[in-house]
DNA sequence: AAGATGACGATTG
DNA sequence: CCAATCGCCATCT
C-alpha cells in the first residue's frame, strides 16, 4: 500500500469541497476526475479515505441517493445521522431531497 | 500469475 | 417497473 497521490487524492479534494448540507455521487466524482467508468474506484478511494477523518464520506452516496456505504462506517447509522445533522432528510437509507441537496463538482466549476 | 471482490453505473431482459 | 448482467479498473487472496 503506497501513497498513490493521483486518483485518490483528487477524490479526497472533491469530497472535501462538498458544501455543508450537500451530497454527491460516486459517478459524479469519477466523471469529474475523468474516470466516469471507474466509479468503483471512487468508492474504493473512500474506503482508503477511512484514514482521512477530514473526508466527509457520509456526503458521498450512489447515484440513487442511497446510503450504500453506510455499512462501512463506524456504525451503520453514523452516515444517516451525519447527513440528518446537516439538514439532509434521509429515509430508509435514501436521501429524500437528493436532487435538491445533490452537488456536482462539474456544476460547481461553472457556477 | 490468475481469479474473485467491490462504498457503482448503465444497459438489457 | 424490477431483476439480472456486463463493463470498468484497482486491490486482495
Amino acid at each position: 500500500m503506497k501513497t498513490d497521490f493521483t486518483f485518490f487524492e483528487q477524490v479526497y479534494e472533491v469530497v472535501k469541497l462538498i458544501p455543508f448540507g450537500r451530497v454527491t455521487s460516486y459517478g459524479a466524482i469519477a466523471k469529474y476526475l475523468g474516470a466516469a467508468k471507474s466509479s468503483r474506484m471512487v468508492g474504493w478511494a473512500m474506503n482508503a479515505a477511512c484514514n482521512h477523518p477530514e473526508i466527509p464520506a457520509h456526503r458521498v452516496v450512489n447515484r440513487n441517493g442511497l446510503l450504500t456505504g453506510k455499512a462501512h462506517f463506524e456504525t451503520p447509522f453514523a452516515m444517516q445521522i451525519a447527513l440528518e445533522k446537516e439538514g439532509i432528510l434521509v429515509e430508509n437509507d435514501q436521501i429524500k431531497n437528493f436532487k435538491i441537496v445533490f452537488w456536482d463538482p462539474n456544476e460547481n466549476l461553472n457556477f
